[in-house]
DNA sequence: ATGAATAATGTAATAATATAACATTTACTT
DNA sequence: AAGTAAATGTTATATTATTACATTATTCAT
């Protein structure tokens, strides 16, 4: 073999065709969706979708919108632990973007430390109108 | 009739039910366990858990937490359109703090900005360990 | 009061999302 | 090569949510 065509040589085949399928989407995917794309490339269950979509969350690759019970590619070099994310949605065409800056790990570390507990992982979600479509 | 056994006048009785169970809940319920707890009062279908919830959350008297699938009784007077609320959960013991103050809508209102986006709804749920867990 | 319009409810069926259980294969370590 | 851990294949099932359509209750103008 010339070369590995998985993006991530440390990904096995299947995190690999999910991570790709999520990457060439325009907007975030639900599990069953990324099933239908795979369903050519021998995806059959859907276990199969969910088991690399763990890995791929673990390793910070996937973010899982949850208020839309999707997945989405990581737009950023890395999202490492330490550094908050949030996702700002377009309800109208469903873009999604993704802001990670200090001043979200500091908010949030100030909730935390509000209600007296030891963060693990957050989750913000805003769901708007964006501009192009606002001027529709 | 001498008094109107609704908390709220103006919710019909399916509503009230489904708050009151919220209500003597200690945490938040999923709408199956909702209907479980209502069968004994005439509950045969999701739809009338769900119908109920998506009414009681209209009015700001529920809200849905998107991480846990799970819906929970607002503890503020009013959690009015204008005020941000955030949900600090505990994974171990389930509690979950709703904190509602200036800073979270103005920090909110600052990531629409950023974001270019009118903002409609926002969510915000730090998983965490409390205090008392931790302390175990 | 009466009838039209609106809101809420009842009920059955189905869709959409996610996990459990267990057998098999692959990759890594020694 | 043997042993271990990780990943995969496959079937079945659990959980969450909505569609569709018939019925009943409430509201409001006449
Ligand atoms: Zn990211
Ligand atoms: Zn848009
Ligand atoms: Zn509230
Ligand atoms: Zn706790």
């Amino acid at each position: 073999m010339l070369q590995d065509p998985n993006i991530d040589s440390s990904l096995t085949k299947n995190q690999s065709l999910v991570l790709e399928s999520l990457n060439d989407a325009r907007g975030p995917l639900s599990a069953y969706s990324i099933l239908d794309k795979l369903r050519n490339k021998g995806f059959k269950a859907p276990l199969q979708v969910y088991r690399a979509l763990d890995k791929l969350t673990e390793f910070g690759f996937v973010h899982r919108l949850e208020s839309l019970n999707s997945f989405i590619a990581c737009k950023h070099a890395s999202c490492d632990d330490s550094a908050a994310t949030a996702f700002v949605i377009c309800d109208s065409c469903e873009v999604v973007q993704e802001m990670s800056d200090i001043s979200i790990s500091n908010f949030m570390a100030v909730l935390a430390n509000k209600a007296s507990v030891k963060p693990i992982k957050s989750n913000i979600e805003l769901h708007g109108i964006c501009n192009d479509c606002e001027k529709k």
